[in-house]
DNA sequence: TAGATTGTTAATCGATTAACAATC
DNA sequence: TAGATTGTTAATCGATTAACAATC
């Protein structure tokens, strides 16, 4: 299987969504790539592409099997693992990043939460305390923790991904209004939650453009 | 000025946030496309077009004004204005985002919090208190409300989402883990952040690719 | 079988990058 | 002036879509 791209992991999820909302995971039914195709307003073309990618085959005349899609999508991506991560910054949205059990479905699980304000150590959120930041690289070694969400303010970002970093994490999940860098080992995502705001208000003052982004 | 793709508001926003950052909003400073080039990451003739598309022009020989950035890029966007916008669904998630001051910043201002649990309801986030859901078209139509955003149950999400078209929303933010369908004129923008954990859960298991991912 | 559907190759489209003349 | 930098046209690249043979 080849590496797969950031469109194509987009497109994977919009079937796996699909098809555990409106078939359910556990049900079996065979669907065709022109159903599918019309339902998401994908390509039916890309669809099958897309498919065979991560090694599920269809069967001409009938159709592929959504359970099998499901499963491949959980598998490649690994959602049926239960992958530790430490969350920093115990703000409103950390605190709803940290206690999101959706999360739990995709294979993630929080193993701690940090802050370094005293005011926010030892508070309860979701089912973690609050712990202070000098814990930070033994809480990781001890959890074996891979995945970090930074929720901190934007000054202070790039210096928690550096220890992060240096605690051996290697994907970091920003969300922090300003871009990371890190070694090329480590995968970081930026959340930018302004960027995307930025669209829908750009679409607001130019009405024209009747595209609904994504 | 043409209409901006999604690819090219990603790379503004990513200017503009370099600036203010770095240089600072009311500073001064010519900086070429080269050194942005270097700095983001980005080929300098995309730089270029892209500040052609906004209205900027440089000067040969000596390169942009920072100030004419960043003050393109808010009116573009509408940066100055303050679009009351409504919030639906008081959990974390809504309450993260319906006090955060940055958005402010970005033109964007938050006129009402809404959920259907009477729990929550008369609770005070932020600087709003939490409304009944049967208030949502009055108090939308009395503020004028232009953007809304859904941090609901998936379940919840499109039943929600057709309740504020009906009242006259033209933009939508949708937090809810599921696609949301709309009319044209209505300008949609699906923030999956589960999607975007995926991403990051990929390169977990496939650390062979060394891409980071925006 | 006939018709529906997959799987894959070829064509198209759009975005990115290279090249380079114009400018100061 | 010489050299740096913009602005824009042309070339490249990659992603999407169309075409169609293979399959059941």
């Amino acid at each position: 299987m080849n590496t797969l791209n950031p469109l194509t992991l987009n497109r994977l999820m919009g079937y796996y969504h699909y098809i555990d909302r409106h078939i359910g995971r556990d049900s079996d039914q065979t669907i065709s790539s022109a159903t599918l195709s019309k339902l998401l307003n994908i390509d039916d073309t890309q669809i099958r592409k897309d498919l065979a990618v991560i090694g599920v085959k269809g069967q001409p005349h009938v159709g592929f099997s959504s359970r099998e899609i499901v499963g491949a999508i959980r598998g490649v991506l690994g959602f049926d693992l239960s992958r530790p991560a430490v969350v920093v910054g115990a703000g409103r949205l950390g605190g709803a990043l940290a206690s999101f059990k959706d999360f739990h479905d995709y294979g993630l699980r929080t193993a701690a939460i940090f802050d370094n304000n005293p005011q926010k150590i030892g508070q309860t959120i979701g089912d973690q305390v609050v712990q202070p930041m000098d814990r930070l690289e033994t809480v990781i070694r001890d959890s074996q923790a891979q995945l970090g969400i930074l929720t901190v303010p934007a000054h202070a970002a790039q210096q928690v991904a550096d220890r992060l970093v240096q605690a051996g994490l290697t994907a970091l999940w920003n969300f922090a209004p300003t871009r990371i860098a890190a070694p090329d080992h480590v995968s970081v995502r930026h959340e930018h939650l302004a960027a995307g705001l930025a669209e829908l208000l750009y679409h607001l003052k130019n009405p024209l453009s009747t595209d609904a982004a994504t």
